[in-house]
DNA sequence: CGTATTTCTTAACTTAAGTGAACGAGGTGT
DNA sequence: ACACCTCGTTCACTTAAGTTAAGAAATACG
């Protein structure tokens, strides 16, 4: 499981040995079922994951309705933005399945990156390359009507369409659950 | 001009006179023509800016036609995702108002952040902040309806609103023109 | 100043998403 | 085995966005 982390983390500084040792020793790997929350809108929080195996989603309850709007997957980071706005969250973030997760505390990542500088450039260099990303999903989203998101999704992320509830999956694509067996009957269609 | 810069800065981390010349010295303030194109699709580029007056947008053109998809006014930070993945532009960067812009360069960053650590973690702390931002802004959008999101931005950037062409506004959010219009018809309607 | 062009609005019509309801399949628990 | 519940699909109907076209308003420019 460490070697994971290991090759994510070599993607952008080298680690000598003493350090992995420091960061095992942390004893930041975490287990959880099926549907754990691990957190609650109204909540305060410290604590960013990277996924080692499993999905975790974000999801907000409006008008008594969930509406999902993220999932990570394996070798994903996640930092719930209430950690960086240090104010109460106004969503859920939960497991979807069976996960294995490395969970880390604001307060440690402040100490080890006061300890290894070398720490702070990846999380710099991380954030960016995060941010970048997300830009491009949202203009993609933003450029693209329900039935192309969804083919798009179908090209990009085939697992999730396997691995998670339709109706999480809808409101994902910002639609009705009913709209999106609608969508997909109508690509099926097409295709015959 | 500096001073904006400054006050901006000070938000982060605190800088000392010689630090604050340092910068200064490296002449990066420019002026630009409203109109003026900062990055066109297929090019690359290692320029990113922060905005000191003025507003900067980004588009995609699609079928031959322009998507617009975000807007970067004062006191706001850009950098264009392809700077971040070192591949050719998808979309095109310009000002839709006579702007002054802070341009800096990739390569100059990572001197200045070699020199002065103290600007690495500004970075980070920056391209955290954004990250989370952007979340936000993200999750906002899949969860609400144009109407909604357009309200939302009448209470978040009422200035954007009066400062953009409303067939830019339109794919901001996500809509075609005709239907910006529709929608601010429907709106004044169930006002009165 | 007047013409050209772009921008915004309106309207009629088409298409797709939202809504409410019903049904069947699959899973859970007693 | 049974009742229960969640989930996905389908249908009929409503609502809103896309499309095409036309005209009014604002802006740019010679």
């Amino acid at each position: 499981m460490e070697n994971i982390l290991f090759d994510f983390i070599s993607k952008y500084i080298s680690l000598t040995d003493d350090e992995k040792n420091a960061i095992v020793s942390l004893d930041i790997f975490r287990s959880f079922k099926k549907g754990t929350t691990l957190l609650k809108e109204g909540q305060k929080s410290k604590e960013s994951y990277f996924v080692l195996k499993g999905c975790i989603r974000t999801y907000y309850i409006l008008d008594s309705e969930e509406k999902t709007t993220a999932f990570y997957t394996e070798m994903e980071v996640f930092t719930p933005p209430c950690v960086v706005s240090k104010t109460p969250s106004e969503y859920y973030v939960s497991c979807t399945e069976d996960s294995i997760l490395l969970v880390s505390n604001s307060d440690m990542e402040v100490e080890v990156n006061s300890k290894f500088p070398k720490f702070e450039i990846m999380c710099r260099i991380l954030s960016e390359e995060l941010l970048a990303k997300q830009r491009i999903d949202f203009d993609e989203f933003k450029t693209s009507s329900p039935e192309q998101r969804y083919l798009n999704l179908m090209q990009s992320r085939p697992d999730l369409i396997q691995r998670v509830p339709q109706h999480q999956l809808a409101s994902y694509l910002g639609i009705k659950p009913q709209s999106l067996s609608r969508l997909r009957a109508r690509i099926l269609e097409k295709k015959s």
